[in-house]
RNA sequence: GCCGAAGUGGCGGAAUAGGCAGACGCACAGGACUUAAAAUCCUGAGAGGGCAACUUCGUGUGGGUUCAAGUCCCACCUUCGGUACCA
C-alpha cells in the first residue's frame, strides 16, 4: 500500500513533456479561439524561487491547462526581467561578470519551474538582457525620444548616494531605496525623463474598460492623482516678476493671507530682499541636505523663512508675504501655493507658527481651533458671498479667466518617469551627446551592446560606463560625440515583454502587428500588487503610446489582472533571507512531490489573500493524492457499473470545478474533488468513464499523477494536456425532492423531504400540520413564511 | 492622517440576489487492521449544561432593519496592505 513513487513518476513525465514539446504553442494557428495567459516575469535572483513565487505561476498554469483542454489555443510563456541591481552588486563584490551570473540564475529558475511541472512554452522564452531583446527596447526608446516624450533635461531627481544612482518614485519606500534601504535625497541633475503626465488622462480613462479589481484600479487612480482646480497668477509687489500657484480651492482666494514657494523655486533668488538673503540661503541649503525621509517625517513641525517680498492678491490687491517652505513640493502643481490658513490645515499650522493672519471666508467651523475644510456659505468674499463651495469655484474660475488672472486647470500627482540609472547592468541608452545636442543612433546601429568592463563600480558618482573609454566616444559627421553612459531603469524592459512573447525571434520589428492583433490583449495577467504603481503604469503608458502611433493594435495590454497574495513564512512573517524563514520549493518537492506542492499552494486559501505556510497541512493534501493513486492503481473500485450517488456527485464536481477554476477559486474546487473521492471510497465503486474524466479535472493542478493515470491506466499515448475537458449534464444535478427546512421564528427546528416545486400554499399547509404535531409552549401561529424549494418559517406570537 | 481589504471553532478556511453557520482539510479523540508501531480504513467533535431525547449561547463590539442577518444599514474597535505635507 501507498507505494506511490512520486519521484520516479514526476521525473518520467517531466522528460516526456520536454521531449514531446507538449507545451509548444503555434501562434500562427488562428483556427481556435486564443487565450493569452501571462505571469509577471521574475527577476532571476541568486537565491532562486521560494514557495511564495509559484503561487501565481501555479494559478496561471491551472487556467492555461484547463483552457487548452477546452479547445483554446493557449499562449503561456515565461521569461526573465534580467537587468537589475543585485547582479551588478554581486559582480562588484566578487569580481565576476553580471552576465554569467544572470544566465546561471536563469537556468536555475527554469530548472525549478520545470520541477514544479509548470507548462510553459520555453521556445518563447525571453530575457530583457539579451541584445536581441533590448535592441527593441532601445528602438522603442528612440521613438519616444524622436517624438519628444523622452527628454534630457535638468530636473529634480531622487538621488541615492549609497547606490550611486537616481531612482524613480516607485523605487523608493518610506524615503529609502527599495533595494538596500538607503537614504534618498533630492537633487537637480540632467537626466533622461519620459513625460508620462501627458498620458495621465488616457491612463485614467483606459482603466474603465479593464476587468481589474476596483482596488487595483483605485490604487492606480490615486497614484495618477487627478485634481481639478485653477492656476492663479500673482504679481510680486514692486517688481515686474510674477508667479503662478495651483489650487483646488480658487473659491477661497479672498482668504489667502500669504504665499509659499518651494525651496527649489526659480524665482526665489530674484525676489528675495537683501535683508532676507542670508536666512533664505541657509534654509535652502538645509532642505537640500535633508533626506526625503526627514523632509516628510510624520507630525513634523512646519519650517520656512520669509523672502522679504510680497505678492499681490489679484482679486483684492492685498499684499501677501512670500515665504519659502519645504511643505510645498516643487514637483507638484506649480511648486508654489497661495495659503488660506482658515481653510487648510497645513496652512493653518504654518500661519500659527509664523503669526500670520487667518481670515475665514466660509461659514462654519471654529478657526480658533483648526482650519475648517468643509463646505459652507462664503463670507468676506465680495462677489462670492452667500455661495457654496462648488458655485463659488465656478464663479471664481470664470472671473479669473474673464480678467486674465488665471484659469481652470487639472493637476496630476503622476510625475515624470526618470529614465536613467547610473548603473552598468541595464540597457544602454542609444543616444549621442555633443554639448547640448542629442542625437539618436541609427536603427542599423541597434542593438547598442553593453561594453565589457573590468570594474563595474561607480566612482565619484559617475556611471560605470564612463570608464569604457573606447566605447564612449563616437565620430559622426566629423564631430566627436559622447555616448550616453546612464542605462535604462529595470522597468524599461518589462514595459513591452508581453508583446515580444508572441513573436520572440522577429528581427524586423518588435512583434508582428497581425500576430499582436490576434493575441493581444493578455486575457489574464497574474502578479504581485506591488507592481500596480510601477510596472503596471509604465507598461500601460508604453502600450498606449505605441497604440497612438499605430504600432500596437490595442489600447490596453492587460484585460484581466489578478494580484496574488503573499505566502508568509511559518512564523507569519514575510519570507526573507534575513528572517531565515524562507521555504525552498526544491525541498518540498523532494519530500512530497510537485503535485503535492501545487495542490497545497492552491488549497491554502483564496489566491488573493495572504496565507502563512503551514507544513502540517501539506500532509493532508499529500494524503488526498495518495488516495487518488490508490483508487486508480490498487483498489478495485473502478469498473463499468453505475452508481447513482457517485454519478450525481460527479456531475456536481465537474460543474463546480469548472466554474471555480474559471474564477480562480481553487481551494473550493479542491474541496469538491475531495468530496468526490470521499464518496467513491464510501460507495467503493466508480464507473470507468467517470474515472477517466475525473483525472482530467484534477490534471491542471496535479499534472504528474494525472499523466501517469491517463497513460498507464487508460492507455493513452498522447498527453492528458490534449484531452477534452469534461462536461456535465444539467439534468443529473436536478432532484425530485428537496430538504424542506422548518423553522420557528427563524430558528431551525427540523427538515423533511418534500417534492420539488411544491406550491407555497401546500408548504404553508405542511408547516401548519407540522406545528400542530410539534407545538411549542402552547403558542399560536401568527404567520407562516414559505420560500419555494427552500424553507418555511413559522412565526409565533 | 487619507485610501483599500479583512475580522467566522484549537488552526487554514467554507457559506453573501438575507434562508440549516462551521463544507473541505489540519490537529485531536475513539474504533478496526497489526504481535506492536507506522501507514490505511471507519466513526466523533463549535462552546456550555444534561445519562438522555434535549436545551442555552455562538461569525470583532454596540445599535438598527427583517418572519429570518456571518451576509443589509449606522456607529465603533482591531489587524493587514497601499500612500504620505499633492495645495
Amino acid at each position: 500500500m501507498g507505494n506511490y513513487n512520486f519521484r520516479e513518476i514526476e521525473e518520467k513525465w517531466r522528460h516526456f513533456w520536454d521531449e514531446n514539446n507538449t507545451y509548444y504553442t503555434d501562434v500562427r494557428d488562428f483556427s481556435k479561439p486564443k487565450y493569452y495567459i501571462l505571469d509577471m516575469f521574475p527577476y532571476p535572483s541568486g537565491q532562486g524561487l521560494h514557495v511564495g513565487h509559484p503561487r501565481g505561476y501555479i494559478t496561471t498554469d491551472i487556467v492555461a491547462r484547463m483552457k487548452r483542454m477546452q479547445g483554446y489555443n493557449v499562449l503561456h510563456p515565461m521569461g526573465f526581467d534580467s537587468f537589475g541591481l543585485p547582479a551588478e552588486q554581486y559582480a562588484i563584490k566578487t569580481g565576476n561578470s553580471p552576465i554569467d551570473f544572470t544566465y546561471k540564475n536563469i537556468d536555475n529558475y527554469i530548472r525549478q519551474m520545470k520541477l514544479m511541472g509548470l507548462g510553459y512554452d520555453w521556445s518563447k522564452k525571453i530575457a530583457t538582457c539579451d541584445p536581441e531583446y533590448y535592441k527593441w527596447t532601445q528602438w522603442m526608446f528612440k521613438q519616444l525620444f524622436l517624438d519628444g516624450y523622452a527628454k534630457y533635461e535638468d530636473c529634480p531627481v531622487n538621488w541615492c548616494e549609497e547606490l550611486g544612482t537616481v531612482l524613480a518614485n516607485d523605487e523608493i519606500i518610506n524615503g529609502k531605496s527599495e533595494r538596500g534601504g538607503f537614504p534618498v535625497v533630492r537633487k537637480n541633475m540632467k537626466q533622461w525623463v519620459i513625460n508620462i503626465p501627458t498620458y495621465a488622462e488616457k491612463l485614467l480613462e483606459g482603466l474603465d474598460e479593464l476587468d481589474w479589481t476596483e482596488q487595483a484600479k483605485t490604487t492606480q487612480r490615486n497614484w495618477i492623482g487627478k485634481s481639478k482646480g485653477a492656476n492663479i497668477t500673482f504679481e510680486v509687489s514692486g517688481t515686474k516678476e510674477h508667479f503662478t500657484v495651483f489650487t483646488t480651492r480658487p473659491d477661497t482666494l479672498f482668504g489667502a493671507t500669504y504665499c509659499v514657494l518651494a525651496p527649489e523655486h526659480k524665482l526665489i533668488d530674484t525676489i528675495t530682499t537683501n535683508e532676507c538673503k542670508k536666512a533664505v540661503e541657509e534654509y535652502k541649503k538645509i532642505c537640500l541636505t535633508k533626506s526625503d525621509l526627514e523632509r516628510t517625517e510624520l507630525n513634523k513641525e512646519k519650517t520656512g523663512v520669509f523672502t522679504g517680498a510680497y505678492a499681490i492678491n489679484p482679486v483684492n490687491q492685498a499684499k501677501l508675504p512670500i515665504y519659502i517652505s519645504d511643505y510645498v513640493i516643487t514637483t507638484y502643481g506649480t511648486g508654489a501655493i497661495m495659503s488660506v490658513p482658515a481653510h487648510d490645515q497645513r496652512d493653518y499650522e504654518f500661519a500659527k507658527k509664523f503669526n500670520l493672519d487667518i481670515i475665514p471666508v466660509i461659514e462654519g467651523g471654529d478657526i480658533s481651533v483648526q482650519a475648517y475644510e468643509a463646505d459652507g456659505k462664503h463670507i468676506n468674499s465680495d462677489f462670492l458671498n452667500g455661495l457654496d463651495k462648488q458655485e463659488a469655484i465656478n464663479v471664481m474660475c470664470k472671473y479669473l479667466e474673464d480678467h486674465n488672472l488665471g484659469k481652470a486647470t487639472t493637476s496630476y500627482k503622476l510625475r515624470n518617469w526618470i529614465f536613467a540609472r547610473q548603473r552598468y547592468w541595464g540597457e544602454p541608452v542609444p543616444i549621442l551627446h555633443n554639448g547640448d545636442e542629442c542625437i539618436a543612433l541609427e536603427d542599423e546601429e541597434l542593438p547598442l551592446e553593453l561594453p565589457k568592463l573590468k570594474d563595474f563600480k561607480a566612482t565619484n558618482g559617475q556611471a560605470p560606463l564612463e570608464s569604457a573609454e573606447e566605447w564612449k566616444y563616437v565620430n559622426r559627421n566629423g564631430k566627436t560625440y559622447k555616448r550616453e553612459t546612464s542605462t535604462m531603469p529595470s522597468s524599461a524592459g518589462s514595459c513591452w515583454y508581453y508583446m515580444r512573447y508572441i513573436d520572440p525571434h522577429n528581427d524586423d520589428t518588435f512583434a508582428d502587428y497581425e500576430l499582436m492583433k490576434h493575441w493581444l490583449p493578455v486575457d489574464l495577467y497574474v502578479g504581485g500588487s506591488e507592481h500596480l504603481t510601477g510596472h503596471l503604469i509604465y507598461s500601460r503608458f508604453w502600450n498606449r503610446y505605441f497604440y497612438d502611433k499605430g504600432l500596437v493594435p490595442h489600447k490596453e495590454p492587460f484585460k484581466k489582472l489578478v494580484n496574488q497574495g503573499l505566502i508568509l513564512g511559518p512564523n507569519g512573517e514575510k519570507m526573507s533571507k534575513s528572517k531565515g524563514n524562507v521555504i525552498n520549493p526544491d525541498d518540498i518537492i523532494a519530500e512530497y512531490g510537485a503535485d503535492t506542492l501545487r495542490l497545497y499552494e492552491m488549497f491554502i486559501g483564496p489566491i488573493t489573500d495572504t496565507a502563512p505556510w503551514d507544513t502540517s497541512n501539506i500532509e493532508g493534501v499529500k494524503r488526498f493524492i495518495d488516495r487518488i493513486y490508490r483508487l486508480y492503481f490498487e483498489l478495485d473500485y473502478i469498473n463499468d457499473k453505475q452508481n447513482d450517488a457517485v454519478t450525481k456527485v460527479y456531475h456536481e464536481t465537474v460543474k463546480k470545478v469548472t466554474e471555480n477554476f474559471e474564477k480562480l477559486e481553487f481551494n473550493t474546487a479542491i474541496s469538491q474533488m475531495m468530496i468526490f473521492i470521499n464518496t467513491v471510497y464510501k460507495e467503493k465503486q466508480l464507473n470507468n468513464t467517470l474515472a477517466e474524466n475525473f483525472i482530467k479535472l484534477i490534471s491542471p493542478i496535479c499534472p504528474f499523477i494525472a499523466e501517469e493515470v491517463w497513460q498507464q491506466v487508460f492507455k493513452h499515448n498522447e498527453s492528458i494536456t490534449t484531452a477534452k475537458w469534461p462536461t456535465y449534464d444539467e439534468n443529473m444535478l436536478k432532484n425530485d425532492t428537496f430538504e424542506l427546512v422548518i423553522s420557528y421564528n427563524g430558528k431551525f427546528i427540523s427538515k423533511q423531504a418534500t417534492p420539488m416545486n411544491t406550491s407555497k400554499e401546500e408548504l404553508i399547509k405542511l408547516a401548519k400540520d407540522y406545528y400542530n404535531a410539534h407545538p411549542k409552549d402552547g403558542k399560536q401561529i401568527k404567520n407562516v413564511i414559505a420560500v419555494e424549494n427552500k424553507l418555511v418559517n413559522i412565526v409565533l406570537e
